[in-house]
DNA sequence: CGTACATTGCACAGTGTTGTGCAATTACAC
DNA sequence: GTGTAATTGCACAACACTGTGCAATGTACG
């Protein structure tokens, strides 16, 4: 009986993963996928995945627990220690964009009625946060948009999803989506084009990368 | 036997009517929304909705046509005889959000594979207007964003859903909601806020209203 | 009133999905 | 190899939804 610590990786636990993942995609494809789909895209059979989670409710309460935990330290790292809006909503995006796939999926399952109704909740502070940053910007004359600030959160989503989309139909490479997402969340909140693409590239060369 | 025209409204012309309406708005909340679910929330049993559209796949087909020609038109309408690509925007947008929430069911249908796999279809001729027009802006150094006009006819569309999520939110009055929209798409597309704003009230002061 | 038509209530078969049980089989470690 | 754990292949029961049939009820209209 070896003592298993975090990062072990047996059959057991690969397979757990493999799904995890798979159900992340066909998720992401359509929110009610079944959990046979979603076990035969994993090279698995359905009874192998109620191993795994007892129900699947639990596997996709596995799913947001991640995404939930994934989005909320990405958020809080693209803005700590910056005072600039401009510059923490850039760092902020270019942050998210790596787990936005995640947070699709978050938003995805939200919407539906069916599949969990704490999404919102636990989804909330994230968005209270990002509400607050741009409420700063606005304040401080750096954004330039009329909305309020919770209308222009959602534009600010709403964005990182339609670039998604665009990398996903080939109309946009991955690492230049993230800069663009960022200009792009920036232009439409007011900040001249010139000034967020500087800012963006001056961030994003910056980063620890 | 009575002659009827276009525009009768027998008992159960109305319920048509209701049953269309209401399935737009649960379908909406739930693309998968049940025919008993959409029944009741139309004030009817399921077996009367079955007397009106032989299957849910007639139901949704009719929503669709209805939303396809709306949108078609409302695009084509909001650009005619305008050779400004901004003032393009600015109208279509305009015109389009008279009906986004049909808009937006097409789109929120065409995502799940199993209804319908033909919406794609037949919003793409919508969908490459759209392109063209924001491609002659690009073209013309009217807008500034980095974006390929594919991408950003994709963002294009998804503000206009975010604000509309905003209006459903009550963060914004509907009447409003249509002209900073349309400012806001032309932000996202790279045009100043300023410039963008005094347009849209120009020409939605302008407008036939 | 009586006729025509729309709606209702119920019952039904077919289908897809979830979750569980259990025996057989397979992979891995020692 | 032997044993332990995971995976597989069935076989269930329960449930929700679709689409149809039919008799009863309701409603408009002359």
């Amino acid at each position: 009986m070896a003592v298993m610590t975090t990062g072990n990786t047996s059959r057991a636990d690969l397979n757990r993963r493999r799904i995890l993942d798979v159900a992340l995609a066909e998720l992401l494809r359509d929110p009610d996928a079944s959990m046979d789909h979603i076990a035969r895209a994993a090279g698995v059979v359905r009874r192998t995945v109620y191993g795994h989670f007892p129900s699947r409710e639990a596997l996709i309460s596995t799913l947001v627990d991640d995404a939930v935990e994934a989005l909320a330290s990405a958020h809080a790292a693209g803005r700590e220690g910056v005072a600039d809006p401009a510059e923490a909503v850039a760092r902020s995006v270019l942050s998210v964009w790596e787990i936005a796939d995640r947070y699709r999926l978050l938003v995805a399952l939200a919407q539906r009625t069916v599949t969990m109704q704490g999404i919102r909740e636990r989804l909330s502070p994230v968005r209270a946060n990002s509400v607050r940053l741009l409420q700063q910007g606005l304040d401080q004359g750096v954004f330039a948009s009329a909305l309020p600030a919770p209308a222009l959160a959602y534009v600010h989503e709403q964005i990182l999803f339609a670039l998604m989309e665009a990398v996903n139909d080939g109309l946009l490479s991955t690492q230049e989506a993230g800069r663009s997402a960022a200009v792009t969340v920036l232009t439409a909140a007011g900040v001249p084009a010139a000034t967020a693409s500087d800012l963006v590239t001056e961030v994003s060369g910056a980063l620890p990368r």
